[in-house]
DNA sequence: CGCCGAGTTGAACTGAATCAAGAAACGTGG
DNA sequence: CCACGTTTCTTGATTCAGTTCAACTCGGCG
């Protein structure tokens, strides 16, 4: 993996947000951190503050939850050139209650929270990839809230389907389950059922 | 009601995220428009684009989808002070699923999008605000996934009634019941479980 | 080869939905 | 200010989607 094309997946994923200058791009570029995790290690654990917000160079990770009586709630699932954070913990800087974990082998490119606030107050371009990025997860979180409220298990399951195929085909079913909100038997269910359609 | 508490209340909201300068401050005061709704009028409906970031000045909103079979879905309570805005549609500029009715007499004071991206481009305090913002809804929404997938029906009612009191004695029972994904017989059913104990 | 985690299947159970009917609260006009 | 109709809330009976628990199969890996 050349440092070249690391750049260009940086300079691509910024661009499509902002144009930088070149002063701007620079010291971007100047904070960003490599960082590796083997298949089954933590970006992030849970009760840990998260430092990071980074960019998936090639990978897969989840990010779940646990409930008070100990189950895995996964709720975000991210592939190569993705963001990846503990998005949360990551603003208020407090321990985090999402863990993320790397489902394969997992290169990172980050940015630590101290250097993007100094970006921040620095270039207004900083900031606006900070607003612009959080109105884009912000808008998951919506159609997400919207889908829980709306849809049966089995109607959001065939949205997920649609929306994100290669999903299904990547991650284990039980975490697709929990992502569902139901258990990995009632999934079980609704794709023998759907299979027999 | 005077234009200066009005100010006041402007000055106040913004101050907790940044500080202002007197050419922002003036800047961003030149933009705001006041506007007011009867009880059951709609800020914004099913099918429009959003125009508007409002701060309600007095008066109750609420923020509702409907679902494929006619249903509405609450998903947001506004009172006193609070930020109301169709918010997807507004960043988007699509039209709104969400719509906004005013449950009491409404006055809200509001910035235009056109204006307010004008804002953003000439004032990096405009975009900060921008971001923060958009940072405090993404929280409140990722608050709310854990709720729906961690708890049950009863346990988020418990919750709502910890973290929000005086939104159950000013809201109808049936928007509750909505918020809470559950129907209103359901509700009914939990409240009256909770006081016999 | 044998083990272990992932997925499937079955049966009993449960929380919440649905349908239906009645009681209480609300607002509007006389 | 009361009477009426409408909407909101409650209660009961039934149904259903999804859970739980337990047993079994399959595929991969040491």
């Amino acid at each position: 993996m050349s440092p070249t094309s690391k750049s260009n997946l940086l300079k691509t994923t910024f661009n499509k947000l902002v144009q930088l200058s070149e002063e701007e791009w620079a010291a971007m570029n100047s904070h960003i951190k490599e960082r590796t995790f083997k298949k089954g290690e933590y970006l992030c654990k849970h009760g840990q503050v998260e430092q990071y917000l980074s960019i998936i160079f090639k990978g897969t990770c989840r990010g779940f939850y646990s409930s008070k009586d100990g189950e895995e709630i996964s709720v975000a699932f991210m592939f190569d050139h993705d963001y990846v954070s503990a998005y949360y913990s990551f603003l208020t800087q407090r321990p985090s209650l999402m863990a993320i974990q790397a489902l394969t082998p997992v290169t990172v490119l980050s940015i630590h929270k101290t250097d993007l606030e100094e970006l921040c107050y620095q270039y207004k371009s900083a900031e606006r990839i900070g607003r612009l990025n959080a109105e884009r997860i912000y808008r998951r979180k919506e159609e997400r809230e919207i889908s829980l409220l709306t849809l049966s298990a089995k109607e959001r399951y065939l949205q997920l389907l649609n929306q994100n195929p290669k999903l299904l085909r990547q991650i284990p079913l039980k975490y697709i389950a929990s992502y569902l909100g139901i258990q990995p038997e009632s999934l079980s269910r609704i794709r023998k059922q759907l299979a027999e359609e």
